[in-house]
DNA sequence: ATGTGCGTGCGGAATGTTCATTCCGTTTTG
DNA sequence: CAAAACGGAATGAACATTCCGCACGCACAT
């Protein structure tokens, strides 16, 4: 999937074997730096096609348009980052354990990988991302969320308020410790993380 | 706001007659409207034009190009929402009771507020406000907050992190409750508000 | 009063550029 | 060699910005 770069050893005489997704991915690799840091409206299908070193047609065989581009590109982020949360948690730890555990899996991997955190940020609410797609890609980030919270309420381990504000309280300052960090303002380092996810949970616990 | 005045903005031989430049207000409103739905390179000047039932020609005469506008809107949002913030405070309420006021006047002032909100969060961190801009407008901000957030620690009634992440913490919070209630996931009335903070002051206190 | 000239505020057509998408010829694959 | 994959010039639309002409008010002369 990802390593498969005999394109580029090979230069001007490669060999392509039937490798489909190849070209895909190149865009997409390039349309992850573009988009995360022009926008969408600021990059250029040309720019795009060069950063791939692709041509401009080859695009449109594999996305009917420009939009399709960034929407796929969404749901694959999503559901890496989804994965990534999900390391190393398993339903029989503390619930506590599996708190820090989450979330410091979340700011790891946002931190480890500054573009797509900022490409998810800039597009889960805006307007080129369709309802029914974020809906579809969500879903299963919501729900593992959700019912892990709700566990925790049920067990008084965790304090009895509305779900979204738990969600909101410890996801928002993992979103807010990532952008600080990928924009200069702080240096994050793991002990730090460690702490700031502690005290997190000092807000929600009972 | 202050010091800087009409002169500035369009040269030496300014005179305006009317009140403080009415069409120049009349064009950032409609830019608050159209830039955080469609974004900066969404929203064409001809458009921008016919929201605030202004000539194109007009705009140019109150703003030297499409960047000015946003960065002229971006200056006068985030005073506004410094000041917002600030209701309220005074220096010898207890620490506590200062807090919760101003991440209560924060929340409420963004759900009172989703377009300039969602404006903020859009562009604080975009391209368009360049980093000078920035910081000009974020002194004032950062510097009130880290003065309150070091005078906690220092009484032993914040716990001993770095100001950064107490920072994170709490504005994260906000933040994302903001959005969840203006993308309609969540509805924060007063109560759920207070509780929240009180929530966010759980995981800051020693 | 009325005329004249000028400067400011304003609007929007015109200009030149940039862009998304298409189309077709070329290359690669099987 | 046929079919699929590819590249990039060509097309037409959309855009930011400029430029020019109109309207109105004011100063001063008649």
């Amino acid at each position: 999937m990802r390593f498969t770069d005999k394109n580029d050893l090979i230069g001007v005489f490669r060999i392509m074997t039937n490798s489909d997704c190849d070209k895909r991915t190149v865009i997409l690799d390039a349309a992850l730096q573009l988009f995360s840091e022009n926008g969408f409206h600021g990059t250029p299908m040309t720019l795009l096609a060069e950063k791939a070193n692709v041509g401009i047609g080859t695009i449109y065989r594999y996305f009917k348009n420009k939009e399709e581009v960034i929407s796929n590109l969404y749901k694959e982020l999503k559901s890496e980052s989804v994965a990534a949360m999900r390391e190393n948690i398993s339903r029989d730890m503390p619930i506590r354990e599996q708190f820090i555990n989450i979330f410091e899996n979340m700011l790891k991997y946002y931190i480890a990988n500054p573009q797509k955190f900022l490409f998810m940020e800039q597009y889960s609410y805006s307007p080129f991302i369709n309802s029914s797609t974020k809906q579809e890609v969500c879903s299963a980030y919501a729900e593992s969320l959700v019912s892990f919270f709700e566990y925790g309420k049920k067990h008084q381990v965790i304090k009895d308020l509305s779900t979204q504000i738990i969600f909101a309280t410890a996801n928002g300052q993992v979103v807010s410790l990532a952008k600080m960090h990928i924009a200069g303002e702080i240096n994050l380092n793991d002990d730090m993380i460690r702490k700031a996810i502690e005290t997190s949970w000092d807000a929600l616990k009972r």
